[in-house]
RNA sequence: GCGCCGUUAGCUCAAUUGGCAGAGCAGCUGGCUCUUAACCAGCGGGUUCGGGGUUCGAGUCCCUGACGGCGCACCA
């Protein structure tokens, strides 16, 4: 290890730090272990609060307890200090040193080595105080953990930069930081409650893959060395959850990260978590009812109701009737005149441009009708709509719709004017499919990067015969951000930030 | 990728026209046996993001790089 590599001298350190490692080693020079192994905690916070509510000021329990917990207040007069302990799941609890209880020399050396930040077990008697706070009247107190880092000022935010790169901090200082990841666990629970309620199977595909397909996204590009060639990490499941519905897994789902080489700001990540789901024998329809009980059932797991507060500070209930409404038909309403899968392209040209939306030369009817949902209707959608049917140019891997071959048996869900799932009635028929994955595919070999390659294993599975089946997908840090109104950062505990 | 804005004490932020770099909290010293963002008195703490330039003098102006935020593009 070179001198440029070890730790520095403590002349180097800024005050702060250098106080804070003086303390540490003042304890091992009294031969005290500032993180001792056994913590000798009999009581969490939580349970003495539980098992005491209620006290009136100034009584002794006479019930000994030994807590711990990290000091996040200290107020200390001459021969009694208070200090506010607080555990994981944010319970707080007062601890209270008296010199008439434990003595000169306790109580200086407290003084003397406690911040704020540590983490100290105390042991004495559950009390309230004169002023009714409960507390634990210490007859003795221990370091558990000497910390040499100052917690930053608890009454203030931390700027945007320092929650996201050190979310630990943000965590011990802000409780919706905290609520956030209970959130998200209690979210992926339900998800995963409800599917196993349906007799859904969980399963786990493949994260690197030898083709890159599943959904039009750019991939992220790694090597094997045994292989010797690239590998993708993934886009989508979904081309290896059909092979699993073609092999009998009949209903399916995967909860799991996938990868996307593309923009990274308040809504976008560059890994994140989706669920995709097919069911056997389903359709489109059969996915919006599944879809519909996911999210009500994970936001009354959450907020035990289906009330939610967008980040707008409104509130809505989720739990009222959803819209469903054709691509055409929004369409047709936001410009006030007729439009549907026959109008033709010179029509919805001269809509655009009334409405001063470009259009790429190359687009055809159904690209248009999108480009003027996107840019006149989507945001407008705030209560939860299904928006369906879409033209088949722009959904190349959904079956062709029932009713209309023109049209794609597909649906997207609009909340919050943003897209939070999608579900289509799924190809099936491989002679199709093959024409389709080869239109991609030589968009791939033409330099499109976002172009699936043509998976020809896909294919194959395909032709031993697939199910009718439904599918749906949705993104897991989209229904946090839906339920809270946070923006994607706060919704992933460690997210993506470049190297300091 | 392009444009705009930002980076100052451990944390959150000030600093007029280019003229001695400041506050609150935190820290240190002393005081205080019922505080709870405790209080009172005193003290210390800075490579003003890095590099270069203009100037008698740069936190401030110019060039350049790093990192971040917002907008656009792309996207879920």
């Amino acid at each position: 290890m070179t001198d440029e590599h070890s730790t520095p001298p403590d002349a180097d350190l800024p005050e702060q730090l250098r106080v804070r490692r003086a303390k540490r080693a003042e304890l091992l020079e009294q031969g005290i272990d500032p993180y001792p192994v056994e913590a000798g905690r009999t009581h969490t916070l939580r349970e003495v609060r539980d098992s005491h509510p209620d006290l009136p000021p100034d009584t002794a329990t006479g019930d000994r307890v030994a807590v711990a917990g990290r000091v996040m207040f200290q107020r200390n007069t001459g021969k009694l200090c208070f200090a506010t302990l607080r555990e994981g799941d944010g319970t707080e609890l007062q601890a209270m040193l008296s010199l008439a209880d434990v003595g000169e020399e306790t109580l200086a050396s407290w003084k003397a080595v406690v911040d704020l930040g540590d983490i100290v077990l105390v042991e004495g008697e559950v009390i309230t105080s004169r002023r009714g706070e409960l507390s634990v009247s210490a007859t003795s107190w221990r370091m558990l953990a000497k910390a040499v880092r100052p917690l930053p000022v608890a009454h203030r935010e931390l700027s945007e930069e320092t929650r996201v790169r050190q979310r630990y901090v943000d965590l011990i200082v802000r409780p919706r930081a905290r609520e956030m990841v209970r959130a998200r666990s209690t979210v992926l629970r339900t998800l995963r409650r409800v599917f196993e309620e349906r007799d859904y199977i969980e399963v786990e595909t493949p994260m690197l893959q030898v083709l890159h397909g599943g959904a039009t996204a750019r991939p992220f590009v790694t090597s094997s060395n045994a292989l010797s060639q690239d590998l993708y990490l993934r886009i989508a499941p979904e081309l290896f959850l059909k092979r699993a519905v073609v092999g009998g897994i009949e209903r399916v789902f995967e909860l799991n990260r996938v990868f996307r080489n593309e923009g990274i700001d308040s809504t976008h990540s560059p890994e994140f978590a989706m669920l995709e789901a097919y069911q056997a024998y389903a359709t489109y329809d059969d996915m919006a009812e599944l879809v519909r009980d996911l999210i009500l059932e994970s936001a009354r797991a959450v907020f035990g109701s289906t009330v939610v507060t967008h980040a707008d500070g409104t509130e809505h209930d989720l739990g009222k009737p959803w819209r469903s409404v054709t691509l055409h038909a929004s369409v047709a309403e936001a410009v006030g005149q007729e439009v549907t899968i026959d109008t033709p392209a010179e029509t919805l040209r001269r809509i655009a441009a009334d409405h001063d939306i470009e259009l790429k030369d190359s687009w055809a009817a159904g690209e248009i009708v999108l480009e003027l949902f996107e840019k006149l209707v989507e945001h407008t959608l705030v209560e939860p709509t299904f928006v369906r049917d879409y033209p088949v140019e722009v959904r190349p891997l959904t079956r062709q719709h029932r009713d209309d071959p023109r049209l794609a048996e597909a649906w997207d869900l609009i909340i919050f004017g943003t897209e939070l799932a999608t579900a289509y009635s799924e190809l099936v028929d491989p002679v199709e499919q093959r024409e389709r994955l080869y239109r991609q595919s030589l968009l791939a070999a033409a330099g499109d990067p976002e172009a699936m390659q043509l998976d020809e294993d896909f294919l194959r599975a395909m032709e031993y015969g697939m199910p009718p089946t439904g599918g749906m997908g949705m993104g897991l840090d989209r229904l946090l951000m839906t339920l809270t109104g946070l923006g994607i950062r706060e919704t992933i505990l460690f997210p993506l930030v470049r190297a300091e």
